[in-house]
DNA sequence: ATATCTTCTTAACAGTGTAACAAAACCCTG
DNA sequence: CAGGGTTTTGTTACACTGTTAAGAAGATAT
């Protein structure tokens, strides 16, 4: 994790008037360090080196509220967080999911893509957000084959 | 659930010689006539209508069975299950989900759109398949208010 | 000082999924 | 049509994940 994220976070914070509490720190640091999606229970094991054998309610509500402000996404195929690398929120979100290794690459598309939105729109339905999980194999594990 | 789909379930099967056992049939009417993306211990819950007492791995099976020949469709944030409306088989699943009313409705694109398919391509991803889940608020809840 | 927000802690619960093995059904071939 | 291999099921038991309730305690801001 670069030392930027850390201090964007703080920044975000601090403009917004939210608080940095001990395991809201944490759990942005473990989610923005590790090397894949982190499940909540990870993340909770994890705590433990900050904080004192912290509850699955304190992983929780640390990840609520970095979901709720932007800077993890959750992962509905495998019940998991990563970073969101991008400064702006958007309503939507896009990973290439390797199935091997598990890593994660975040696709960032601000729009719904055309055909989808088409569709949207006939329906009249009220789009509130949309994730988009593209399965398969990264170039990395179709190298090592 | 229309006659039809049974038979052309029944079609398939023989064409491909798989069984059609008693669970799987079983299974595979609940969801087809099911209103709403059915979780799999509610597909087990209904099917002691026509099984006795079945248990978890019943249900599975039969699950498992239904979505490797595209029968049925796995909602990744719901953790349930839709019947494919399409004949066809294809890699990518696209659905449109009610939060309030849970109702869901399939898109059916049979490519990756292009600004997606652009990064795949980029990346040298090996796709294996794609889901789109776009949540918000269908025109009959929203008339509802 | 007090109102508010957040955390800590305990506990319980609901949901999801699987391992392992025995029994039954099915299918092919002699 | 009998025997033997394969597929599928039935059954038990369990593990793990995900989530929330509720209240006490602490921190923070005005």
């Amino acid at each position: 994790m670069s030392q930027h994220s850390i201090q964007s976070f703080e920044k975000y914070c601090d403009k917004h008037s939210l608080r940095i509490t001990p395991p809201r720190l944490s759990a942005f640091k473990i989610i923005h360090s590790a090397e894949k999606p982190m499940t909540a229970y990870e993340v909770l094991e994890e705590m433990a080196q900050d904080i004192k054998s912290p509850k699955p309610p304190t992983a929780y509500r640390a990840i609520d509220f970095l979901l709720e402000n932007g800077f993890i996404h959750r992962i509905e195929s495998l019940n998991a967080y990563i970073p969101c690398e991008e400064k702006h929120k958007h309503d939507g979100s896009q990973f290439m999911i390797c199935d091997i290794c598990n890593h994660v690459d975040e696709i960032h598309l601000c729009t719904l893509p055309a055909t989808l939105q088409n569709r949207v729109d006939s329906e009249n339905f009220t789009l509130n957000h949309w994730n988009v999980e593209i399965h398969g194999v990264c170039v990395k594990c179709s190298a090592k084959k």
